[in-house]
DNA sequence: TAGATTGTTAATCGATTAACAATC
DNA sequence: TAGATTGTTAATCGATTAACAATC
């Protein structure tokens, strides 16, 4: 077992960047590769890319640079991507349909277990390789299940009550892509949100700013 | 006109947010709010929401608080939330139908005025109001119709070549739900991502991270 | 007036950048 | 050895928090 290092919240963020980029490199069988080179196509600054790496112990060779393969191999450990955390989906609309293929085709960390939506024209149906269920058999399936995370893409107004549903049956971790702040009304739980309105939001300021000052 | 203040990014990003319970405070007839108030409900300190509306000049009052409606409306007009800007999607599969769905529910600053595929089982079908045109179409659509956004859900692979394409019709906006970085390419263009991946990888990271420390 | 709460300055904290010695 | 590039420390920058005088 490796001693567990201290990664703060900011570099966290970067390191799927990081990843996929690595990955790309390692795919077209490059082997090594310099600070210099990937902030370069990161946006970054090399010297940020440095301490960025040496939060987790030194990977890089002095003269040298990184090795492609292996770097890559220890962010995605760090990241968890070598696990099948099980997980399931609630609401099979367009929306749950995008994120169920997204799951099924880039296969990291997570394992879709079951697929969950109340309307009679859903249920029943086939999606990425599993059949949707009734809400309404939602309970006695995690507690056969287990699933560990729940992904939300149902309505903003649905989601405070599957919320307390989903916690009473033991679900701590959630993929939410509703508007609904649910870190703020239960304090034990991890929460990744997609924000779709604040993303729009903030784009239309930059949009809007950008036509204002030309 | 008013004096255009500047605004940090870092705030900017925090303006959707304060936005919405705002706008959900208005519905619900509340007149007044404090600093102190908002911060609890956002989960910030009130210091932070203090100094965020000072960039935009004292729509405070001391001992009273802000007025819900005047600081919701003006945080619209800063996000440019209340214009139009025309904008086209690039894919209707099931990620491009729930963003047109999202567009058509939340306006906010867009306005959706055409929408591509190049699958003949999509094209003719009506979406949002709109009818799903093909995609060799879009020359002409743009030249008459001079969008000034794409919303890019198309897949990763065909999104360089069809921001050449876009790019060269004169279109600088981008809301891209691909994981292609579009901005390390062109550097005169608004670029907004949403990566599910990284936010994908981020959760897992999270996720394992609590499961190794409890 | 007394109480509440802003606007604003100063202090703190954390993240990014610069610099360079260590070393492959 | 000479050149390249890391690892790491110090300097800088920006964002957050604390404090409090101003004032409604």
């Amino acid at each position: 077992m490796q001693k567990k290092p201290y990664i703060s919240m900011s570099v966290i963020r970067r390191l799927p960047r990081y990843y996929r980029f690595l990955k790309d490199m390692d795919r077209r069988g490059i082997l090594r590769v310099s600070s210099k080179e990937l902030s370069e196509k990161l946006g970054l600054t090399a010297s940020q890319v440095r301490q960025d790496f040496n939060c987790f112990g030194g990977y890089g060779q002095q003269g040298y640079g990184y090795a492609v393969r292996q770097l890559r191999e220890e962010i995605g450990n760090i990241l968890g991507l070598n696990q099948a955390h099980r997980c399931i989906l609630l609401g099979a609309g367009n929306l749950g349909r995008a994120i169920a293929t997204h799951i099924q085709n880039n296969y990291a960390g997570f394992e879709l277990a079951g697929i969950f939506d109340n309307s009679d024209a859903i249920i029943g149906r086939e999606l990425a390789g599993l059949t949707v269920l009734p809400s309404s058999s939602l309970k006695s399936f995690c507690m056969a299940e287990k699933p560990v995370m729940a992904i939300l893409c149902i309505p903003r107004t649905a989601v405070e009550s599957a919320v307390d549903t989903l916690y009473s049956l033991g679900i701590r971790n959630y993929w939410n892509f509703s508007s609904y702040d649910i870190d703020l009304h239960y304090k034990d739980v991890v929460v990744e949100t997609v924000h779709l309105s604040d993303s729009m939001m903030t784009l239309c300021y930059r949009v809007s700013e950008k036509e204002t000052s030309s």
